[in-house]
DNA sequence: TTGTAGGCGTTATCAT
DNA sequence: ATGATAACGCCTACAA
């Protein structure tokens, strides 16, 4: 709370500062910046005059000269209905929020709405407004990788892109995923293990590399599956009760289905319960991402595999500050790659 | 796409820009900002040496001068579970993302995670990061709006604030909410209409105005209500959940129940059907917001009264940019607070 | 330990 | 219509 708070409009400079401590600018600077090698009685006096004017560094300024902006794009590029429908974009950006916080750099939100926008993500990205940038859920013709590539921005993305070269690639790239194939393989086994042996899969849409994964693991566990048992969802629960329904006609006899996400599970329930079948009487179920308010308040609740969402928010955020840190020391641009890859765990409910 | 790309860590300056078109950095500038009053000639020899070296103006440099950054701040304040659990404010973010980007504006995303962080807050806002500030569901004793008040920046709320001074007041403050009182009544006055007469209501947190002024609007429709019926949730399921076993204990005889927003009726929905109670048989049921993905994918689908949440945000915005643009050409901060009321409407669905 | 001075990339005010 | 040139507010060698 500034003593003598600033006219509006105009705040006061370091200049400003300097002349009331009676210290030259760059005397102020150094105890803005910490007070380095400012002699203790000098800073109090530095201090105090910052308090009584109510100054705050002007970022422009600073941006200019130290080029860093302090600040990070989180870039969404999902369709309006996914990013409503499903926990797991909030949750994300929450663990992402949280880290960023903890590093005082800010968080800039950059909603993609439709392809076009894409232009006017790279003029931003391009004009030096943030340091780096953190995106998720891809799909596999995602131009945002080469623009990023493109313009030398450090990104750290959510999820395995599916474009990830193989080795020979040039420039890798920096990613957090929660094991999916891994998770998948773990939640047939537990439907196996129930006994079930029709055992059906809603895959997530297949150009999303953890709809892909998840296939896969799926497949891993059951080697032989009847390709009737296997249909694509979109990740949203009208997507999932659409694929269901497909499948009851081409697999009438199923008794268990796995699906990719939790919100095409309960889709999938609702379409169960409609036909008569009961859960986990006549058909088991088990889901994925375990997100309150929709695996927990489903009835039954379900069973599914958990990965650490915010979690994983708060690994992406750690990843691309550390590569923005040590580009400050080692050569600009010149951080190598650096992945993680998640556990995740069963959790039993009644679904199953 | 640029021909060129820079080399990565240094981008290639209006300077150079200027010296490839042969022009000085004055008329290079003009054409970068619309090229007005140079010849169409210059201005083509300008552009190609823009495309030519992928020229990207850098923000820091103009906000230095211009004293604008073309970001504007959203603020939100609430814990978590709410956050993640109503697509509320998703909607809204969605809405004012559109709105902004529209008008080629940033949206910087300051999420309050604890008391504390009101500090962080204020030396971002003050440090000219951003324009302006959009803030919504404000609780009564909320520090938010005396820190925009003392560093003069322009800020819109999205939802009547609590502390909307009388007349008296020196500064007002612009806001954008719904009709909440009179959607109130006429949630209402349907359930009378459908021959109820024991109208119970689950008001949301009383701190905050969306949630009193619905209540009024109940009070207004049923002027000698019994206390027994009206009991306090917190906008979340599990809240709507309690409130409802409150109500059946302190008024059994209850035919009908208006819930303050979507997720607590379906919290209501839930315990309703635990204690055998029928919806809409034996007790009718009303809802606020209708959120889809809540009231339509409730059990039965709920009778709500809807708000345009996404255009509020749009509006939101819209009212900030416009408060921008006359702060430049009118005296910086000047311009009269300006508020919005939008209207609500009755969905019939089957819970009523 | 402190001060002086140059420059970061733009825009804007003057001349020309 | 175009070109010098002076800010904008800050950081950082370099000098003292």
């Amino acid at each position: 709370m500034p003593a003598q708070p600033s006219a509006p409009g105009s705040r006061p400079t370091l200049e400003a500062v300097a002349a009331r401590a009676g210290v030259s600018r760059a005397t102020a600077s150094r105890v803005v910046n910490g007070g380095e090698g400012v002699r203790a009685h000098v800073v109090d006096k530095v201090r105090v005059a910052i308090r009584e004017l109510g100054y705050v560094p002007n970022q422009a300024a600073r941006t200019l000269v130290t080029r860093r902006t302090g600040a990070v794009a989180v870039i969404i590029a999902e369709p309006e209905v996914r990013i409503f429908s499903d926990p797991f974009f909030s949750r994300q950006v929450r663990g992402i929020s949280k880290e960023l916080t903890a590093h005082d750099t800010q968080l800039v939100l950059l909603l993609v709405e439709d392809r076009g926008d894409y232009d006017r993500i790279e003029r931003y990205l391009a004009g030096g407004h943030v340091d780096g940038a953190l995106a998720f859920s891809l799909h596999t013709d995602d131009p945002l990788p080469a623009i990023t590539r493109r313009i030398g921005m450090p990104t750290v993305y959510g999820g395995r892109p599916g474009w990830t070269g193989g080795p020979g690639e040039p420039g890798g790239v920096s990613y957090v995923d929660a094991d999916n194939r891994g998770g998948a393989r773990e939640a047939v086994r537990h439907l196996l293990e129930r006994g079930r042996r029709r055992i059906a899969h809603i895959a997530g849409p297949l150009d999303q590399t953890s709809a892909t994964d998840r296939l896969d693991g799926y497949r891993d566990v059951l080697r032989e599956s009847d390709p009737a048992l296997i249909a694509e969802g979109d990740f949203t629960s009208a997507g999932g009760a659409r694929a269901m329904a497909e499948l009851l006609e081409r697999a009438p006899g199923l008794d268990a289905v796995f699906a990719a996400n939790d919100l095409m599970a309960t889709g999938a329930l609702r379409v169960l319960r409609e036909r008569g079948l009961g859960v986990p009487g006549d058909v088991s179920l088990v889901g994925f991402d375990d997100t309150e308010q929709v695996a927990e308040a489903a009835d039954p609740p379900l069973t599914t595999v958990r990965q650490d969402i915010e979690g994983m928010g708060r690994l992406m955020a750690g990843l691309l500050l550390r590569t923005l840190a040590r580009g400050r020391t080692a050569t600009a641009g010149g951080a190598p790659p650096e992945s993680v890859i998640t556990p995740t765990t069963l959790v039993r409910r009644a679904s199953s």
